[in-house]
DNA sequence: AATGAATGAGAATTCATTCAT
DNA sequence: TATGAATGAATTCTCATTCAT
């Protein structure tokens, strides 16, 4: 007797997650390169076949981290811009992204390094460029709350903005343990949010 | 007519520099583990087994080119050290690393993305940790710098100034058309180097 | 309510023909290396599992088929054993066998390769063989009727014979479109089938 | 002390006639899909990665043998046509195919299976025409022969004799102990070489 | 000092087959 | 009877490294 086709849709999302979970741990542990099938299988608990199953190939596997990360940013942004003034906005930001990276330095890591990969890495360089534009997206938003804050430079505002927020993730995911991510985070407030 | 001593040395030493700077070239264009010793041995028109008589392996030649970087930015730091006040020396810093990544923004976003490896690669770990502490370093000179500069509160300010810098170069590693370095550039002086 | 033992029976059957009809098709657009049991249970509109409740495996679909291809060769042998003179007898062979070729250029092209499969392939030169002794089984039919028509050197003749017949099906498969069939096979009955 | 060019030559060029035959004999054995890399590697002595260092690949082995394969066929035909009378000329041709294939039945087997190999197997379908189209050739030669033989339907003549020729050439392989070959031949040429 | 032929361990991927439901 | 999730053995191909010359 033939399983349900829910009890197939549940049993396959199910196998999906716990693949796509392992995928991520490697992924981030080892790097997409050294991150082996095997490696994902084994920690997945599966064999390597059924990941063919599920995911085309490596690649797909690295395809939908990076979907899933584009979505978190556009989120936060998202969320954002649901708040009432664009001070409240910017702190919602600075906080959800030093939030982030403290809690998983080792994930924007990863996404750091692979938005550094070489450009003629021809696997990676589209995911790579597809992180870059979601920053660029990003960047757009973040404009136009300079402009409602009154700033008449809200490009160049923004820019720094975004080079001292960006700076600050990459110190905290490198000394995880040593930097004052709450001082920060105070001071890119005060110098952004000014009011 | 066997060579003389010093004749064979300088052989030995031009073969050598030969491939590493093949091997920083490739490395920069494909990343360390797309590059090939076929690859390095083809740019530095020697055979591959001429590589390993001068490098124990490929990882020998990421060392030398790590050894070369971190150099690079402990010269930078000193000559910076030499000039006479606080304010000219974070300038020139400042100066020196925008105008570094402007003019290379591959071997800026190389470095940073060795710096960001997963530290579980047994093989780049190291290197990655080494930069890391050359920035460290780099770092308690700064403080030196603030403190000087009259900044009560310098290790604070230090790692402010590293994280807006950091980050701005790595922006400009990003988008090395698209970004106003020079207009940054006089944010950043303005902001640090102030009166 | 369980199921009459006939009509089971008769599910039974009507499966068994969906799937051998699908693994024919499929074989013979794929061959059979290239044909995928997935291909076949898509084509079948069944269950991969299905098809291993009814065939052993992927060979035995093939041994079906083989064994369909030898009873059609029979078949084709016993009708024209019917016919009253040698002479009609052979020109049924004859229309037979390059009307067939003519339809189905494809069905005769896989059963050739089929036939021309590397001795050391142990799963399919079983096959091979069954297909070259009903090859065989028929040339001593032919010999009867040679014989019957009058020719001393019979087995010779009917060796020629099969050549010819062999060589036109092989062109008119390989050349579908450009081969002149009519034409031919007029010249064949002509040689032989002349008296 | 490094190689000469002329021995690195001479050992490349053994390497790769090594390789190569090996694959040849693997390839009629086993025929293409069931021949892995492996077994030619075993074959030929040497290491798995060698074969990649001579050959882009499985395929290149093919493409090479196919390659030598057609040469071969021009060269009869080419030969051929240096004789003085037409007669002469399809004598030789007939003579070169039947040697040929009594020669080596397996290597008439493999070539034939590849040119009945389904036309949807991506890989193997240019070689198979490759092969269909030396045989157009080889049959427009054949008709200027006719031609000159006095055939006023040499086209039609043509493709009889190529029918027969191939047809005797696909017995002989299948049935090479039991073919009168010689018997045959003079048949062929009693038929098709008039005078 | 210099060469490049040769190796072999390891990686991704495919697919016939099994088996719990 | 029927399903399709899961397996794992086999295969192609890559590349850092070795070593005879």
């Amino acid at each position: 007797m033939p399983r349900t086709q829910e009890e197939n849709d549940r049993i396959r999302q199910a196998a999906k997650d716990n693949i796509r979970s392992a995928a991520i741990a490697i992924f981030i542990e080892k790097g997409y390169h050294d991150a082996s099938i095997d490696d994902i299988a084994k920690r997945a608990g599966v064999s390597k076949g059924l990941i063919y199953n599920y995911y085309k190939g490596k690649e797909e596997l690295l395809a939908e981290m990076v979907r899933t990360r584009i979505e978190d940013i556009n989120h936060v942004m998202q969320t954002a811009a649901t708040l009432d003034t664009p001070s409240e906005q910017l702190v919602h930001i600075i906080e959800g992204a030093l939030h982030n990276v403290q809690q998983h330095p080792n994930v924007y890591r990863f996404y750091l390094h692979l938005q550094t990969q070489p450009e003629e890495d021809k696997v990676l360089a589209r995911y790579s460029q597809m992180l870059n534009e979601a920053m660029a997206d990003q960047f757009e938003v973040q404009c136009d709350m300079f402009a409602k804050l009154g700033d008449k430079d809200e490009r160049m505002t923004s820019l720094y903005f975004s080079s001292t927020l960006h700076g600050a993730m990459q110190m905290i995911s490198t000394y995880p343990d040593r930097f004052p991510v709450d001082d920060i985070k105070k001071k890119i407030i005060q110098q952004f949010c000014g009011g």
